[in-house]
DNA sequence: ACAGCAATTAATCAAGTGTATAATTTGAAA
DNA sequence: TTTCAAATTATACACTTGATTAATTGCTGT
């Protein structure tokens, strides 16, 4: 009897696609499903290489969970662009608010890790660590928001509009991603686009490109 | 050698306790620590038992989240009284974004059973029963709130208004109950408040009671 | 008081889990 | 071509899981 064939892969390439199956395998069996044989098997590979390149099952998990919501954050990053703050703003929202941010598969994954930040220290650091950029990013782009507009606001203010706004996005995006209604015949970028103007002061008619 | 004693107890507390249980296991152990065993030990029972009051481990789970989600829905509800709509509004606003509805353990429950609806069919059908109660709540509300007013509004635009509404209230309130800045110097409740008068067109100061 | 049934326990099972380790293969260096 | 460390596989182990079943207990009606 002969071994299956393998080749060497260098460390890099199989971290990455020992996370990808990870994430595969929660989205489509949740986590109870993201076990060690599984994983192992979508990336082609034998359970035991696992320990050599993680020192163990939740480790493995809580870097997928980084990488995770750093591919969120810079997707919806990357609907910025650049240009006036006002153009780059309503580039996150409708980033945030289409696939492949807003959808099931993202959803899941996402909800699958909130849920056991509360009982896995390991898990609550890596949320802790991630999940304040993208509150960081909307609040930023809010102050300069106010300053290119030239409406005085208080970093108190910044604040309160930059928690709302996320609140909105949020909410909106689970909405969206949960697809529990049928959002098809409505115009959700212009619904959050909309949203967002009234609750920051700004004529709607401004924002849509 | 003796067996522990016991006493039998109707059908409806004990299928009571057993889901208190489970949902006790889940938010402090998460779905993966809501092990048979775990749930009839916190219920003071006999893990052999569970399968007299539920066919399945899974359908303990799915009976779990339909309770819970029924107790949020109406902890919510609750804080609507009676009296004028838009006071009733106020009222579900307020809920909304305080314990025990905003809280850390209701978030983990939430989350954990999020994770799971798309890869379990029974998790979804118990998910959809559930969740239309609250989009329905707040576009009734919404709806009354429009007629008092005397403001002219058709059904998309309430549609649309409840949309936006029910996602600034979710976003809150997973904001607040995952509790990863500080909002104590903060009056969530205020900021709450006046978001939801600023997208509906109503002047905040009407909404403060 | 007691008979009988339903409720509950205790013990067990097969399957699946994460982990550990020895045996084998690969690929690059000499 | 040969060598040899590193990468990968194969196998095994101890443990936990959900489920099953027989034995025992509590309770209710008579």
């Amino acid at each position: 009897m002969t071994r299956r064939a393998f080749h060497h892969e260098p460390e890099a390439v199989r971290q990455k696609d020992l996370i990808a199956a990870t994430l595969d395998s929660i989205a489509e069996l949740g986590l109870a499903g993201a076990t060690v044989r599984e994983v192992s098997y979508r990336a082609g590979v034998t359970p035991g290489l696992i320990r050599r390149y993680f020192d163990n099952k939740e480790r493995l998990v809580a870097a997928a969970y980084r990488t995770f919501i750093a591919d969120l954050t810079n997707a919806a990053a990357a609907g910025c662009g650049d240009g006036p703050a006002l153009s780059r703003l309503a580039g996150l929202i409708r980033a945030s608010v289409t696939a492949p941010v807003a959808d099931g598969r993202t959803l899941s994954i996402w909800a699958a890790f909130i849920g056991t930040v509360n009982s896995d220290p390991v898990m609550a650091e890596a949320h802790r660590d991630g999940y304040q950029a993208f509150r960081d990013l909307i609040e930023r782009l809010v102050g300069e928001v106010m300053t290119e507009r030239q409406v005085a606001a208080s970093p108190q203010d910044i604040r309160r509009h930059a928690i709302v706004l996320n609140a909105l996005l949020d909410g909106l995006w689970i909405e969206i991603s949960m697809g529990g209604d049928d959002f098809s015949r409505l115009d959700m970028i212009r619904i959050a686009l909309d949203s967002v103007a009234t609750l920051l002061g700004i004529d709607p008619a401004e924002f849509r490109e």
